[in-house]
DNA sequence: AGTGTCACTGTACAAATTGTTCAGTGGGAG
DNA sequence: CTCCCACTGAACAATTTGTACAGTGACACT
């Protein structure tokens, strides 16, 4: 309160450590919406606790570098980091909005959550005939991960156990089981993944690591 | 290691202790699961700290009252306090297995998530014509929650706010936020609702609190 | 009545973790 | 050459962590 008061020279100096603060806001409400403490995100970005404390407070800025480093660490685009907006928004997303991943084997993903609004992410996936998420199983993080299918038949991987799931069925396990999902069916399949806590999507989104399985029983 | 060398002078004492020890490790998942220290989950269950710290290290058993409060804290049964299983297993849960809730105002929920395995709570809301949560708006906990349109056309009202959504439609808002789901189409309509993180689902579900919208505009 | 046993509380404590302060370093722009 | 500024590292006080310990009251079984 009495520290807003700090001397000012010109209208410049106030516009920027007003912008400063604008981030560091933006960046601590994502930092603890993430429940990471200061040396958490530090280390995941490879800066120092104190650097990022003063960014929060807005007393210093940051290089684009850092923003970047940021911005994945929370997930998030830098771009978020600055658009005001998104305050008061109740998140409505409209099915046609659906941001989409680059589709690969089959398998169209979307993206229904807002990364900087949410605890969690939420995907739907929509399998061609014989599609599936991928030839290997994968690992990310240590989250939780629920699947639940919405249409079709699908089977899931998980380690060296395999479900097959029939529409209305849903599996839970943890994002650090090495799982995959496949459309088995004679038509197309549609499923929902949700995951919490969120696991830094676009931060971890080619750290994705395949899993060697075991020789077949 | 040395402290497994504790004086016994017969086999049942042992067991016991065994069986306190059981009980123990899995209450510590739990909470560790919730993230909640010793403090915070003896607040909601009205015992102390140190209590649940023997507790949990099996230096004392539980009473049956104490043991309800606990279940009911960490959302789940007292019988998960104890069956040993669940350890292995991935959650699958087939359509027809589904956990449902107390029905009313033509609106069925049923519970997809296992509340001792998951950091998220998944709900499936079936509403017949005409269907609502109930006549108010209602909050509870401080959480993130999102609501997918599997099926049909249904207003969601956030606050002062409404929103008409459509199949495959999404929203996303604090828990704190009032709101309600009604159904508006011709038919039938089916919704989903993730929740996280979990607002431990059976200690709130009668601490549902409801909200008073101002006259309308 | 007497005597344990046992569930449970409250205080106290060491250790870890929190965010912040401060002095300082290095590099790029003027 | 020099100022500015992004950024580091160590040290800080304040909380918060889980545990230790000494108790209290109730119930069970002589």
């Amino acid at each position: 309160m009495s520290s807003d008061q700090a001397p000012v020279k010109n209208g410049v100096a106030s516009t920027v450590t007003h912008a400063h603060q604008m981030l560091g806001q933006r960046l601590k409400s994502l930092r603890l919406g993430r429940r990471l403490s200061l040396r958490e995100l530090a280390e995941m970005t490879g800066t120092s606790a104190s650097f990022i404390s003063q960014l929060e407070r807005g007393l210093t800025g940051a290089s684009t570098a850092s923003l970047n480093q940021m911005a994945s660490a929370l997930g998030v685009s830098v771009a978020m980091l600055f658009e005001d907006s998104a305050a008061g928004q109740h998140g409505v997303l409209r099915r046609s909005e659906r941001p989409s991943l680059p589709p690969s084997d089959g398998c169209r993903k979307m993206l229904l959550s807002r990364p900087p609004l949410s605890d969690m992410e939420v995907y739907i996936g929509e399998f061609d005939l014989g599609g599936s998420t991928g030839p290997a199983l994968y690992t990310h993080g240590d989250a939780h991960e629920m699947l639940v299918v919405l249409r079709g038949i699908v089977e899931v991987s998980l380690g060296e156990a395999r479900h097959v799931l029939e529409e209305g069925d849903s599996v839970e396990y943890t994002t650090s089981t090495p799982h995959r999902t496949e459309n088995i069916g004679s038509g197309r399949a549609e499923v929902m993944w949700i995951i919490a806590p969120p696991t830094s999507v676009r931060a971890e989104l080619d750290q994705y690591t395949a899993w060697k399985p075991l020789a077949a029983r």
